[in-house]
DNA sequence: CCTTAGGATGTTTTT
DNA sequence: CATCCTAAGG
């Protein structure tokens, strides 16, 4: 290997090598934590001695989990391979998938999302006959996740009660049912992945010892974020060798909402006795007047660890921040600067609080034609046909999963509806043993003995055999629990195919409309090429293993960083990344920090924390912006720029804003008079009781604030040109939103390249698909362009065409459907696709 | 059994 | 505003 000293500074080359013993790295952002830790894999294999499988690497994302295999691939070689480097929680998959059964589970349990979790609530709220009024679904979910993260059991809730809360007994109820439904039908949640895992250590003390000797060297990438199950979990692994080392930084812990626990990371010390530890103080990300920004907004957090951080850039660009009128004109004026400030789409990020704001800046992107990604949002795998397509394979994988048999066995249309299912539940119930738990599907295969004739029994017995020729097919090629007789006869990618094309599924979707229905094709090509994917790498692919996978992957995991786009995301989504021109908008108090947070000390301060994530992504740049107004819940919010632009000290960010509101004014009238100044300290009450759109209220409110700050304002700002007045020229900056719809947009400008995977395919599916009734904003060439259906092609079979995605190939065959030609075509490299001929866009060559 | 219309309900952030 | 859920009609 190259000489350390020349890749990484004295205290990163001294974490690399303290090897042996607990390590803690505390430092803050961009100080090469992450690099500390490829390269003390590698460290460990080349100069160690250390054999690659006896290590463990856990990262944020599996996106992460990739580049940090690739990296270390990089400098030794294949071996590098062997190296387990996964997410906590594709970590627990892997070893559930070998030891479930002595929990009582089959390795082909299922993964339940959150959607699949309130499909069991809402089962469990119905049999317990609790009304949904009194008791929320989310609720119940939330606490019993709660509970599971403290690690407690459905009894051991129910013990510690105090006294007589009825909502909590009855919580304790549903966790019960909760779970024994989970467990009938072969699934576990997200947090049951990490607690199975702790409860097979448990009570199998051999298998823990296997994982222990087989992990000798344990590392652990953004600790700061890591819950009690996770610190159990590397408790326990690292119990015998004590060969921990975590990276993390206090300041950046983001994830309490979902069970994170800061003490993991501030008290490593006293988990591990005789833990060394690190500081990094160099920063080689950002320039310093970043960094200078980013330090003055996170001294306002109280008990951090006392962390410096310096940089070598010294100077660089000018932060700013700018209020706008509107949040439009905010958007416009952003994808704008996107557009014109000379650097790549690729090299520019915007982030945002909440995913919401995404909207406005899409509709901007397609305006003005910047090619973009929008990361998060609703999840790619929780897409309506996705799911649909995943419960068909679930349920062949897993036939107790009731929850994917209740999903699709109506999907398409088969007239099997509720009295059917009620029939089958009961046969089911009524059948049922301590040894043997009936399933839906087992029912259906018996719904001629339970006495379901006519349609609804006809319909069933298909489906039946549907599911078991399929199956078939799938045991014969090896892809369940027998070994292959012939690997080749069948494979994942022709099962989702005739999914969509033998089972009704595809004919159903396409009587939706062609823009849903080609959205939804797409993303179904896109679950295909997928499961290509996995079939290339997987030594023996298995249909369960798939699902199992597909379940854990991450919005963040699909960033596509091969193509020239600006990206779109959250805070939270850019945990770990770096881009060299980074906005942050929608800076205003109530947005961010959210109201919900204002009150609570700790909440603000995370939000504090989440805000110094979002400077630190920056690399060079760093422009951050806010509106005065902007449309929440349906009616319009005044806002005033976020506490956080006042904590960074006015020499340090060029700030322009606007002059507040006054009392009467309504949001788009003359700005000027009124001119009373709001800031500084945003006490408690404000957006307190922030209930819906209580428009006076938080009228009243503002103006309170406004009173205050203004003048700081206004003097500070002097050096920027008018921050009075200057609610007009907010308008400017609109000036050019009518003329960026210029037409010449079309769906296959980047609809259908890299693009199509991400963003925008999705979301016009689900977010603008079925709002063409009203107009959205959306052009109108966005809505119908690649839709109607084409009188006559310019090819035809035989030819050879060419298609965005999938280069060259011939036509085998053109059929006339309903609504639109439906073209097969074999490519030279992708192999077959049926698509539709309006949309494909095939060209003759 | 399926469709549809209308009303109530609700929001950070995500593996 | 938008989604979801319920209740009545086909
Ligand atoms: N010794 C070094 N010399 C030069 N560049 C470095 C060095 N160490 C790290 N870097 C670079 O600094 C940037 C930040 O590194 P890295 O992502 O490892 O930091 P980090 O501490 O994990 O950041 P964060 O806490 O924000 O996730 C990367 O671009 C990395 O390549």
């Amino acid at each position: 290997m190259e000489n350390l000293e020349s890749i990484l500074n004295k205290e990163q080359c001294e974490a690399v090598r303290e090897t042996e013993g607990p390590l803690l790295v505390l430092a803050g952002a961009g100080s090469g934590k992450t690099r500390v830790l490829t390269h003390r894999i590698a460290y460990l294999i080349e100069n160690c001695g250390v054999q690659p499988w006896n290590i463990l690497a856990i990262t944020f994302t599996n996106k992460a989990a990739g580049e940090m295999r690739d990296r270390v691939d990089k400098i030794v070689g294949l071996r590098g391979r062997e190296v387990w480097v996964s997410t906590f929680h594709s970590m627990c998959v892997r070893i559930l998938r070998r030891h479930i059964d002595r929990l009582g589970y089959n390795s082909d349990f299922s993964i339940y999302d959150t959607d699949d979790q309130r499909t069991v609530m809402r089962k469990v709220f119905k049999d317990l006959n609790i009304d949904s009024k009194n008791l929320k679904e989310r609720a119940v979910l939330a606490a019993i996740s709660k509970a599971k993260n403290e690690g407690l059991t459905p009894v051991e809730y129910r013990d510690q009660i105090s006294g007589g809360d009825y909502n909590e007994k009855k919580i304790a109820e549903c966790f019960t049912l909760y779970e024994k439904i989970l467990h009938q039908n072969n699934a576990v949640d997200f947090d049951d992945l990490l607690l199975k895992t702790v409860e097979l250590f448990d009570t199998e003390p051999e298998v823990l010892e296997y994982y222990q000797e087989r992990f000798k060297y344990i590392l652990v990438d953004e600790y700061q974020d890591t819950n009690d199950i996770q610190f159990n979990l590397v408790d326990k692994l690292a119990g015998k060798y004590k060969n921990i080392c975590v990276v993390g930084d206090d300041d950046q812990s983001i994830y309490k909402f979902r069970g994170a626990n800061l003490e993991n990371i501030l008290s490593f010390e006293k988990s591990f006795p005789g833990a060394k530890v690190i500081k990094l103080e160099q920063n080689y990300r950002s320039t310093e007047k970043i960094l200078d920004c980013a330090n003055a907004v996170i001294a306002h957090n109280t008990g951090r660890k006392q962390k410096r951080l310096w940089t070598d850039h010294k100077g660089g660009k000018d932060v700013t921040f700018k209020e706008f009128d509107g949040a439009n004109d905010e958007a416009n004026a952003v994808i704008r600067e996107v557009k014109d400030c000379g650097r790549s789409y690729h090299d520019q990020a915007i982030l945002y609080r909440t995913n919401a704001q995404s909207r406005l800046l899409e509709e901007q992107c397609i305006k003005m034609n910047v090619p973009y990604q929008i990361i998060g949002g609703v999840n790619f795998y929780q897409r309506r046909e996705i799911k649909d397509v995943l419960a068909y394979m679930k349920i062949i994988a897993n036939d107790s999963d009731n929850v994917a048999f209740e999903r699709i066995i109506n999907v398409p249309k088969r007239g099997i509806g509720e009295a059917t299912l009620e029939k089958l539940r009961v046969f089911a119930a009524a059948n049922s043993t301590s040894e043997h738990t009936v399933t839906m599907y087992e029912a259906a295969t018996k719904a001629g003995i339970i006495g379901i004739g006519g349609k609804a029994g006809k319909m069933l017995q298909e489906f039946v055999n549907m599911v078991e020729n399929w199956k078939d097919k799938l045991r014969y090629a090896g892809y369940l629990n027998e070994k292959a007789v012939d690997e080749d006869s069948y494979s994942i990618q022709r099962l989702i195919e005739s999914i969509r094309d033998d089972s009704g599924y595809g004919e159903e979707i396409k009587l939706e409309g062609v823009v849903e229905a080609e959205t939804r094709f797409q993303n179904i090509e896109e679950i295909i090429s997928k499961a290509s994917d996995y079939q290339k790498n997987a030594e023996e692919p298995k249909l369960s293993e798939f699902l199992e996978e597909v379940s854990l992957v991450a919005d963040i995991d699909r960033k596509d960083d091969n193509t020239d786009l600006v990206t779109l995301m959250t805070l939270h989504g850019a945990k770990g990344l770096e881009f060299p021109k980074v906005y942050l908008v929608g800076m205003s108090d109530g947005l961010f920090p959210g109201y919900k947070s204002m009150n609570e000390h700790d909440d603000l301060e995370e939000e504090r924390r989440l805000c110094y994530v979002g400077i630190t992504r920056a690399q060079d740049e760093l422009v951050m912006t806010s509106a005065r107004t902007r449309m929440v819940n349906g009616n319009y919010e005044r806002m005033k720029p976020s506490m956080f632009i006042d904590e960074i000290p006015d020499e340090l960010c060029q700030k322009t804003t606007l002059n507040r509101y006054g009392e009467d004014e309504m949001p788009f009238a003359d700005a000027f008079g009124g001119g009373s100044f709001g800031g500084g300290s945003f006490g408690g009450s404000s957006y307190g009781s922030g209930s819906y759109g209580d428009y006076r209220k938080s009228r009243r409110e503002n103006q309170r604030y406004d009173e205050r700050d203004e003048y700081r304002h206004d003097d500070d700002f002097g050096n920027v040109i008018g921050g009075r007045g200057n609610s007009h020229s907010g308008r400017n900056s609109s000036g050019g939103f009518s003329g960026g719809s210029s037409g010449g947009f079309g769906v296959n400008s980047y609809g259908l390249s890299g693009m199509g995977s991400t963003g925008y395919t999705g979301r016009s599916g689900s977010s603008y698909g079925s709002g063409r009734k009203s107009g959205s904003g959306i052009p109108k060439s966005l809505q119908t362009t690649g839709v109607q259906k084409l009188s006559s092609l310019d090819y035809k079979v035989g030819d050879t065409v060419s298609h965005i995605k999938f280069g060259k190939g011939t036509v085998l065959s053109i059929v006339d459907g309903k609504k639109d030609y439906e073209v097969t075509v074999d490519f030279e490299k992708a192999g077959q696709k049926k698509m539709f001929a309006s949309f494909a866009k095939l060209k003759k060559i």
